[in-house]
DNA sequence: TGTCAATTGTTGACATCATCAAGTATTGAG
DNA sequence: CTCAATACTTGATGATGTCAACAATTGACA
């Protein structure tokens, strides 16, 4: 068994604190756009202009297929999401965002990635430091 | 409207990117643990030999207490976590983790803090600078 | 070619998560 | 003592998530 750092731990631990604040943050942001977590979570992942298909997404979120059919079906619902059948595979359906699922997706990316303001006391060295690392460790 | 560096939205992408990374593998680490994502995080909040009252737990997930007292129900009737009515005001009732509780706690945090392979890949610099920078981020 | 296992998505049944509105018990201010 | 506020529970309802079973399609292979 290879022999885990100590500095190394406690970086992890402080990113594990990290995802459970953000984890309790995500339903009061959500709830602003109207969405849920869960809905946040897939919109998240289909990037305008780059048809997924529906399986992908289960994968992706580690989840039972039929999951993604019900999530899914509400945001196609609202008119946010678009199921087209895939050229190759007749099995397959891809998903697209309309328009207005599109802008609200720019929304939601956008509120997400909007740096707190504790971000803006490190210097600029050490912000390029930080996405230097982050970018190694999260490959 | 203050001016937000590049390279600080940068950084909180990246750390945004490692939050839904980590969101799709809760529930998998979850199931392992025969919890679900929702338990996983109460029981993250509740320290061992820390009694903390349902109303805290509330505030700190920022949902409705009733969701607590569901959530706490579960556990409870696994024997993870035992109600008790506060000495000092007795319309608030504090958890507390049963030894079983506080085992599987453990087991939980020892899984989410054991750090992937590629943050080995840092130097012991780079871990000692990520720690320090993530704590200022993190307050 | 024809058969059959594997894959993709859907449906229905069921447990959990999460909110809201209403209710009980208790506290604390006046 | 009264009454609003607080902490928790309950019941109703919708969303999330799993599982088993199903139809349609694909692809391998005899």
């Amino acid at each position: 068994m290879k022999h885990t750092s100590r500095d190394a731990c406690d970086a992890w631990q402080l990113l594990v604190q990290f995802f459970f604040t953000q984890r309790a943050h995500l339903p009061v942001l959500a709830a602003e756009l109207e969405l849920s977590p869960a809905q946040c979570h897939l919109l998240h992942l289909i990037e305008p202009g780059r048809p997924i298909p529906m399986r992908r997404l289960a994968e992706t979120l580690a989840c039972d297929a039929s999951n993604v059919t019900g999530l899914v079906d509400r945001l196609e619902s609202r008119g946010l999401v678009r199921r087209r059948p895939s050229g190759e595979d007749r099995r397959v359906k891809v998903l697209d965002l309309t328009p207005t699922g599109s802008r609200l997706r720019a929304l939601l990316v956008d509120r997400m990635t909007t740096p707190p303001a504790t971000l803006g006391r490190l210097s600029v060295r050490e912000q390029r430091m930080l996405v230097r690392i982050l970018t190694r460790v999260l490959e």
